[in-house]
DNA sequence: GGCTTGCTTGGAGTGCACTCCAAGGTCCTA
DNA sequence: TAGGACCTTGGAGTGCACTCCAAGCAAGCC
C-alpha cells in the first residue's frame, strides 16, 4: 500500500499517466525509456522485461543500441493487461491470450471464449466477496455492540460509586 | 475450478454440510476425525494439520492415542476462516486476528479495527473488479460484432458466387 | 493374525509471480 | 572526457500458501 502511494505520488510529479492523457507523444514519436513506463504503469523495470521474455509483451522495439523503447501500442496493451491482471487471471491464460493475438484475426472466437469465461469468473468472485462482506457486517456488529454494552457498564459502576 | 466440483460432489455424498445442517451431532458427541472435518471444509488435511501448527487453529483436541478430534465449535471457526480467506486476507492477518481472539475480550476494539480495514480492502476490490468488467465487456462486444460482420462478408460472398 | 485404510510428525518440495544480482555496456551533462 | 545515472543479460532468490513425503503407529474388518 505504502509503495503504491509512492507509484502514484511519482506518477503526478513526472506528470505521466495519472493526471496527463494517457499518451502524451503523437505517433511515431512515441519511443518511451523502460524507466518512463515504469514512471508510468506502475511495474517494474524487471516485470516489464520478464514480462517480455515470457512472451506476454510482443517483441519491444529496439534503439541503435540495443535499449528498449516501448511505443503507445505498447502502453496500450500493458493498460489492458493490468486490467486481466486485475480480475486475477493467471499470467499463464494472459500469455495464452496474448499468443491468440499474435496468430490473427481467425482466432477472435478463442479470444471472446476466453474473455467471457474470465467475465464469469469475476462475476463469482464478486459474489463471494458479497458473501464475505456479510459476515464482516455481522461481526463488526457483534464488536461495536459489545463494545457499547461494556461502556455502559463501565459508566453506571462509576455513577455507583 | 474442477477440484472444487469435486470437493462439492464428495460433501453432497457424504451428506455433510452442503446438504444438511453444518453441524450435524450435538455438543458433546461432535468429535469430528481429521477426514470428516477434510469431507465437510474441503479443505485438505495437510492444511489443517498446518493451520494448527502455525496457530491459526485453536489446539484441538486428541482421543486417547492423539489423533486429532475436531468440536462444531473447530467447525464455526474453520467456517468463519474460510470467510476470510474469501477475502484475500493474508494467512499472518488472519494469525493475528487468531492471537486477538485468544487473548479475550479485552481486544475487541483491535478485532473489529482489523475486521473494518478487510471490510474497506474487500469494497475496494469489488470496485477494481466492477471495472474490469467494463473493459471486459468493451472487448466482448468488439470480438462478436467483428465476427457477425466477417459472417455477413462470407455470406455475401456466397451469394455472389 | 493379516490386510487395508487412516492418522501422526518434521521437514522438504511446489507453483506462482515476481524480484534481485553481478557484470558490463550506454547516455547525458559539465 | 569524466562521472554518474540508466540500461542490458541470464540466472538465482524471495514470499506466500500450501502440498507432499517417509516412516511409523492405530483402527476396523474377515
Amino acid at each position: 500500500m505504502i509503495e503504491s502511494t509512492a507509484v502514484t505520488v511519482e506518477r503526478v510529479r513526472q506528470g505521466l499517466c495519472a493526471t496527463q492523457p494517457l499518451h502524451p507523444r503523437p505517433d511515431g514519436q512515441d519511443r518511451y525509456t523502460i524507466s518512463e513506463v515504469v514512471a508510468c504503469t506502475g511495474l517494474t523495470a524487471h516485470t516489464l522485461r520478464w514480462y517480455e521474455r515470457i512472451g506476454l509483451m510482443p517483441h519491444v522495439d529496439r534503439s541503435h543500441t540495443g535499449q528498449r523503447r516501448f511505443s503507445n501500442k505498447d502502453l496500450d496493451w500493458l493498460s489492458f493487461v493490468g486490467k486481466l491482471r486485475l480480475t486475477g487471471m493467471p499470467v499463464a491464460d494472459m500469455v495464452r491470450y496474448a499468443e491468440l493475438v499474435r496468430e490473427g484475426a481467425h482466432t477472435f472466437e478463442a479470444r471472446q471464449e476466453l474473455l467471457e469465461q474470465t467475465r464469469r469468473d469475476v462475476i463469482a468472485r464478486m459474489a463471494e466477496l458479497q458473501d464475505t462482506l456479510a459476515v464482516l457486517d455481522y461481526k463488526i456488529d457483534f464488536y461495536a455492540d459489545a463494545r457499547k454494552v461494556s461502556e455502559a457498564d463501565a459508566r453506571k459502576a462509576s455513577e455507583r460509586a
